[in-house]
DNA sequence: TTGCTCCTCACGTCACGTGAGGTGGC
DNA sequence: TTGCTCCTCACGTCACGTGAGGTGGC
């Protein structure tokens, strides 16, 4: 006994998914119809296949990618298609927190609330520490930080160290410029020390920047970057090489983000 | 005096809006820069456009259309701005709830929960109604008959009259097919009424049609959907015209979607 | 001089939608 | 025969990203 054809016409009103997109989907290989007449090109698709246009089209209305839908479609079995599903819930709750943030960010700046400190412009002295270097995406870099420093924390546990000062890291202009960039994560100590996989010793130069501290969420970071940058451009002093930030006081120390603290160092020329 | 300078990277870095951003808002005319070289093509800005830049920004962030950021950029004063803001927050919030529909409904489906009625066929008695047909898009559906349905009440409340019986639509098979389409919201009455407005007297002859009630939440209607067509295609019986709907217990008696019902009425040939 | 910043095209991406022009079966 | 369903291209959409190839100023 064979099963039921069905039109795609039909098979689109029992799926709620839209006769351009099923042809779509045969193209590029996510649901091909059960069967294609070789002389008029009509798609038939059979009873069994509506399921899984059902399930195609929830995992598209929450904007799954096309080859993740692929994966949970060819799941082997049940625990690996949950996994799949279980992944894209945890990224769809971390993009609704985010929206949350953004929210907030775009509140404060048209309400105008925010501190502006001033601008202070100072040598920084060079130092010993221990960093993680890579290429990060401005999307990701949140937290490739959190991750990087958990490991230099381990990472001089182990060695009996503790940093002499706050975490810091430097951003390469590509990093605002192209949205990714090389980015060095680092924990200040007084002295060299061993590498030891991701982990490095480095010296990091003296530099004379200009200095100003944000106060509040990292959402908002732009804004004293905004601040701080028309500073040095209005004297004239841009100079060149990463940004600096050093977290003084961070989501770790407190949840309230108005407390927050982060210098931000613009490189200059020179001291003014 | 006139303002500093900026170059394009240096406004990238005040803004983090990235190089290739900045120049695709000055194609489109959303953020031209303050002067552009003659000879170089170099841009420039100038320190009054950061704040502008930063709110680009956090718009794009929250997926604000570009024309919809122009509207925002370029609103006469902040009372105009704010509500072209709040109108965008509220769609957000909405969207937000579809999202949670959508999680809840992909969980039933992959947990195989949800209830499969019989299928019963039957003929639909012609009836006298009170009618809304447009143009609508699968999408807006809801939100149109929520309006329609209110308008219809408002008009048999003003003549005096009840509906005989459940609200009702008929749905052209575009609206699934091309996911917009001729929808008809309806209330059931004994006789023809006088045209107002929208709200039209309609007579709709009597159907043979194949129906299965739905228990649940709209966002799971395909799958009564698909257990409903699929019958009717197994027994040779798929009519045309549109689909009818008759929504006996809603979110208006009940906030408990697990109690609401909708009796999906599928078009056939004739009685089995 | 080298390296850096900036420039303009032309084309790619993603997941379809839009339309033109045409066929097959009742 | 008409209308309906279905078909295949080719191109458009949206907001940029990806290169290629090249220029200008220190």
């Amino acid at each position: 006994m064979t099963s039921t054809a069905l039109s795609i016409g039909e098979f689109s009103r029992m799926t709620y998914l839209s006769v351009k997109a099923l042809r779509h989907y045969h193209d590029v290989g996510l649901l091909a119809p059960a069967q294609v007449d070789d002389r008029t090109g009509y798609r038939s698709y059979v009873p069994e296949q509506v399921a899984t246009g059902q399930l195609i089209r929830r995992l598209r209305d929450l904007d799954m990618p096309i080859e993740d839908v692929r994966a949970v479609i060819d799941a082997p079995d049940s625990t690996t298609r949950d996994a799949v599903l279980a992944e894209h819930l945890r990224r769809m709750e971390r993009r609704l927190e985010e929206t949350r943030d953004a929210v907030a960010s775009l509140r404060a700046l048209v309400e105008g609330s925010g501190h502006t400190g001033v601008v202070t412009f100072r040598s920084i002295e060079p130092l010993w520490c221990a960093a993680i270097e890579g290429f990060v995406s401005l999307e990701d870099v949140h937290d490739w930080l959190l991750a990087a420093y958990g490991e230099l924390a381990r990472h001089l546990g182990a060695l009996g160290l503790t940093p002499s000062g706050p975490a810091g890291a430097l951003y390469a202009a590509d990093v605002f410029e192209v949205e990714a960039g090389d980015v060095v994560a680092y924990l200040p100590i007084g002295a060299p020390i061993p590498a030891r996989g991701r982990v490095s010793g480095r010296f990091l130069p003296a530099v004379d920047v200009a200095t100003l501290v944000h106060h509040g969420a990292f959402a908002d970071l732009d804004r004293t970057y905004g601040a701080l940058g028309v500073e040095v451009a209005a004297r004239g002093l841009a100079g060149t090489g990463p940004i600096r930030e050093h977290y003084l006081v961070t989501p770790a120390d407190t949840p309230d983000e108005s407390q927050h603290r982060t210098e931000v160092c613009w490189p200059i020329t020179h001291l003014p």
